[in-house]
DNA sequence: AACGGCGTAGAAAGCGCTTACCATCCTTGC
DNA sequence: GCAAGGATGGTAAGCGCTTTCTACGCCGTT
């Protein structure tokens, strides 16, 4: 029924193994014989049966990408650009014929893990995780251990925009593990999984930083430039490594200008939607309604707070500024224009790819850094007198 | 090195059958046995090698999903719900171990080809297309074609949002072929690939309509009810049929209305983003400056247009109304809000998942459709007097 | 003229799994 | 108490490809 190497082989008078060969492009084969191959190929329309060389040659096409939530343009612009770079555009010989497999995980670590392991199964090249990774340590555990199992497999591990989980390594003993929540050190790839050596020459993941201490520090500092000094804080989930970061720049501005840390009533935390800017921008309100400025966690977030603030009476900025995170294509023209930070999401995924195919290969296992830059537009002023 | 079937099979004392059949679950094992199989598989760390049952089952778990731009929320949605569908979620036994690979064209039809040519060679399960197809003929044979081939190699085939691409059939003699071009007709399935039976059982491809012209239609009805007569229209690319159906709607209201059809000059083309918008609109403004409305493809497209306005120092809707099409979730809360029309996408993705993963199969090839739905906010009204 | 090399191509041994097709063994029915 | 039959489990033949090892010419050397 379907077409085999073996029928093409036949066709050009040659054996199945020359016929892989010249597909291949990894052995001498005579011109002559090659385009006579070639022709044959077409002729009979052969596709080549991707598992049967994965299993005989150990190895397979694809990548995988696991995002929190394709529908949020932040995932989608980073996986499009991972594709863009490992997918068959890129012509490397060699490269070029692989297929990302996205994976949505709903920002659940089971799902992560059960996604890892799936990818795990179908022998990926390499695996990239996007997003903010939970600061649980069980899961971390779970996680850094996956991970770890995958490397030894000779899968590569890229890390987007998260910090490498660490692991309360179970070989050298119990107890000191996971250390979440202190500021800094965000993406340095803390201890456990990474760290040591394993022994055998398998590679260590690489992470690709993103930037999101700095660019809450930058927001938070344009605010405070700006005059505000009462700003509610529209944090993203709880136990996120990047709501973590983001919510560690807004404290360390507060502090390099020498204010009291925001007190608890003002850090609302919620999902990376509308709705927790929207709702939150309402207590916050309540809570404190001397407010001049709104942080969101988001861009996303950031459209419910002006939302909220709206249908409350209040107008963006004159009674209260409003500042995103992202830089969405949106922000630019909804109205007032947000003021955010430009995270470099295309470029990340795209050094992602670079490294998921093998490209690149940092020796201390990261990426350097694009900077986050902030965008101020209208959706920030100075607090009325 | 790495575990297989028979390492798990000696350490369980049986045989590596025995072990493939407790894995599979499709025979009969006593529940001992099984238990004794499924620790030894926990003990090991088992993970089942992907390419090698795939190729021995000659069927693979992955389902591909093409679409057009992955950083367009549109399609994260729709690509978001068919993950959800077929993904580790789904506890279906037999179903959810399945991969979704999705793959961006770009809209490109040459890497829409490419794509599905790898998709084939990885045996995948099924495909889905989503979004718009091209409506050169050329282009649709070829695709036809390809459409055939992963049918005839029982890959299942759904189109979500698309019509079945026509084909001048080979067979047939050529000449009568690709008729594109006039209204109606949207999501029948045309002439060509999918209409006649190919005589063997093949699968025949499913599509999964989503109501571009009535939604369109709606919108234009809308800006006449408010008594607008001026509109300028931003349609999507050239050539595809999501650009022709919103096209044929809004044409199909004018004509119902009793009105001319709309002059050439305020029928704009360009791509699904903001800059069709804001340069289309700022021309608009230049062909007729007496525009009361003007429709855009999408509501990305919606919020160039606005930006533009405000820019020109124009108010929406006091001077010039605005309509956006799909209702993505920023929609609700730019302001002011933006009237658009609601495409069930998730619902869409959904049915579409559930028919790629063989769960339903529509005896003539139609998922029923799920109206559009008008959402009037503010950024329409009546033209100034 | 004989020989080592190089450039090509073929033979064949798997890769790790699925799945007929059998071989047991323990029930049952009578 | 014995044969028939169901319930389990094993055997082994591939699935279609990659890749090592080998074979064969033909060339340039010495």
């Amino acid at each position: 029924m379907t077409v085999t190497l073996a029928d093409v082989a036949a066709r050009a008078g040659v054996s199945a193994a020359t016929v892989s060969r010249v597909l291949n492009g990894n052995y001498p084969v005579a011109t002559a014989t090659r385009s006579r191959v070639l022709r044959a190929v077409d002729e009979l329309e052969y596709v080549v049966n991707g598992p049967a060389s994965s299993l005989a040659a150990a190895s397979s096409d694809l990548v995988g990408v696991l995002v929190n939530d394709i529908a949020d343009p932040f995932f989608g612009i980073i996986a499009g650009a991972v594709q863009d770079t490992i997918g068959p555009v890129t012509e490397t010989p060699g490269h070029g014929r692989k297929l990302a497999v996205i994976c949505n995980t709903g920002g659940s670590p089971e799902r992560e893990l059960t996604y890892l392991t799936l990818l795990q199964r179908q022998r990926a090249a390499a695996v990239v995780l996007t997003g903010s990774g939970t600061e649980d340590p069980a899961h971390q555990d779970a996680l850094a251990t996956r991970l770890r199992r995958l490397s030894a497999g000779g899968v590569r591990v890229v890390l987007c925009g998260r910090p490498a989980p660490s692991s309360g390594d179970a070989t050298s003993g119990r107890g000191v593990a996971t250390r979440a929540g202190s500021n800094g050190a965000a993406h340095t790839g803390g201890p456990g999984y990474g760290e040591p050596d394993d022994g055998d020459g398998t590679a260590r993941p690489v992470t690709v930083p993103l930037d999101n201490e700095g660019g809450a520090r930058a927001l938070t500092e344009h605010l405070l430039a700006l005059g505000h000094r009462r700003i509610g804080y529209l944090a993203g989930p709880d136990h996120r490594s990047t709501t973590r970061h983001r919510l560690a720049g807004h404290r360390a501005a507060l502090a390099d200008a020498g204010l009291e840390p925001p007190p608890e009533r003002l850090v609302l935390h919620g999902p990376f939607d509308r709705d927790t800017g929207y709702s939150g921008a309402l207590r916050l309100l309540e809570e404190e309604p001397g407010l001049t400025a709104i942080a969101a966690a988001n861009d996303t977030v950031a459209l419910g707070v002006c939302a909220a603030l709206r249908d409350r009476g209040l107008r963006v900025p004159e009674d209260v500024s409003v500042t995103g995170f992202d830089d969405l294509p949106f922000a630019a023209d909804v109205a007032p224009g947000l003021t955010t930070v430009r995270l470099p999401l295309r470029e990340a995924g795209t050094a992602a790819g670079r490294v998921a195919l093998g490209l690149e290969d940092p020796k201390d296992g990261l990426v350097p850094a694009t900077p986050a830059r902030l965008v101020a537009r209208d959706s920030t002023a100075a607090p009325r007198a």
